[in-house]
DNA sequence: CCGCAAGTTTGCTGAAGGACAAAGAGGTCC
DNA sequence: GGACCTCTTTGTCCTTCAGCAAACTTGCGG
């Protein structure tokens, strides 16, 4: 296999202040693999061996309980590292990672992660800003499945895909990997029954636009109005 | 105000592996300060200026929605870090702090932080692995509130509580602190009325024993029952 | 010792949304 | 081109629980 190139890594957060011979460095040690649609790049409980950054595609983090069910804990897009159990002291896995669209992904062994901690400036640092945002993130689903009702939830979940992974097409914005009401019913703690119900009037109404595992959103700021201090 | 003891934070997790003149560094550049129940330690959105240690009491950490609604995202015991924005490179406080019980903790200015966990072995890590366990444990959460229904997420709730906080009372376990019907509708994303009717249910069948903003578990064993696998 | 505030209990009602059921619509594999 | 599988839609029923209302209890402050 030739040579990564080094503008793979260039201006991506974790190491936008590097030089380059130390993104050099890092990509030599890097295992890049491709996922098919659905494949599973870690699983929960698993020994936590890799930490990974995701260059193309998307990745869902999904968390499967007891009775089976599946909640979906995160969704990972371009440019974002995933699976940085390391970083928290962790030696398993806390949840599976699965690819929602085909996907491209660098990886590195755990035991670089000190190494890059230590010796990169910048590193340490933008990989704790993230997991502060995914703190928060969390926080505030709990905060919207604790007070909010499932019409809500459902329009803020299509609100946080749009904003994390829409690209502009004609009819509005669209979400850009595969989603079925399933998935969306595994975001927001509801069923897939309701959710295509909430879909179907949101398309008579104009506001949304779905085909099998595609949506796109026509008319984002009826949504937000759904979504936030009813409309 | 005279010096503080040492044997305050010895064998606490993110000092334990510090010696003496460490610790009596640490100390010195600590503020110490008593908190009243219901009494605010920080405030959502305000500036981080200062991160704590609580070594009395219990905390609660607050988030309040547009609508005025509250839910509680932690609880803080004894021994453990709290309002630690600097951690995740946040310069305001992500949610409030209030004193659940009269409470005594320690504090210390944000920019102390860069420099405990680049001077102190230990402190970095530890701080990282608390981190880890409440990301852990929202999850967890958001889990409970997608998938259970409210009886089961109530009695998860009362579980955990005894778990962080209980002691040893002759009719069974009780929870340490004040908590009222509310503040348990808080944790749970119900109403104080339902829980209320629970808890009486749950009196009637010798399970917990409760007075105004005071609880005793009997049957922690039932409880489990409930608030899992179904009973 | 009285009045008031905060916390708790309980009843009733109605709506939201989960459970169950069944059929249609694309895609894909052979 | 057919069989099959996954995804989606829609209908009906029924349970759970939030909303509203009102009374009761406990403890504190004046």
């Amino acid at each position: 296999m030739s040579k990564l190139d080094e503008s793979l890594l260039t201006g991506l957060p974790p190491f936008s202040l590097l030089e380059r011979g130390q993104i050099r460095e890092i990509l030599d040690q890097a295992l890049p693999k491709r996922y098919d649609e659905g494949a599973e790049i870690f699983h929960e409980g698993h020994d936590a061996e890799r930490f990974h950054l995701l260059l193309d595609g998307y990745i869902r983090v999904v968390k499967t309980t007891e009775g089976g069910e599946q909640i979906i804990a995160l969704h990972i897009s371009p440019g974002q590292l995933f699976g940085i159990a390391p970083a928290l002291n962790r030696d398993t896995y806390p949840a599976t990672a699965i690819a929602a669209s085909e996907s491209l992904a660098l990886s590195w062994p755990v035991r670089l992660w000190g190494e890059f901690t230590t010796k990169y400036p910048g590193f340490a640092t933008e990989s704790y800003s993230t997991l502060g945002q995914r703190l928060g993130e969390m926080q505030t689903r709990i905060t919207e499945l604790a007070t909010q009702a499932v019409e809500q939830r459902v329009a803020a979940a299509l609100l946080r895909m749009v904003t994390q992974s829409g690209r502009k097409v004609e009819e509005g914005i669209e979400i850009a990997f595969p989603v079925t009401r399933r998935n969306i019913s595994e975001m927001t703690g509801t069923t897939l029954h309701t959710v295509s119900r909430l879909l179907s009037a949101w398309e008579k109404d104009g506001i949304v636009h779905s085909t099998r595992k595609h949506i796109v959103v026509t008319a984002p700021h009826r949504l937000v109005l759904l979504s936030g201090a009813q409309g």
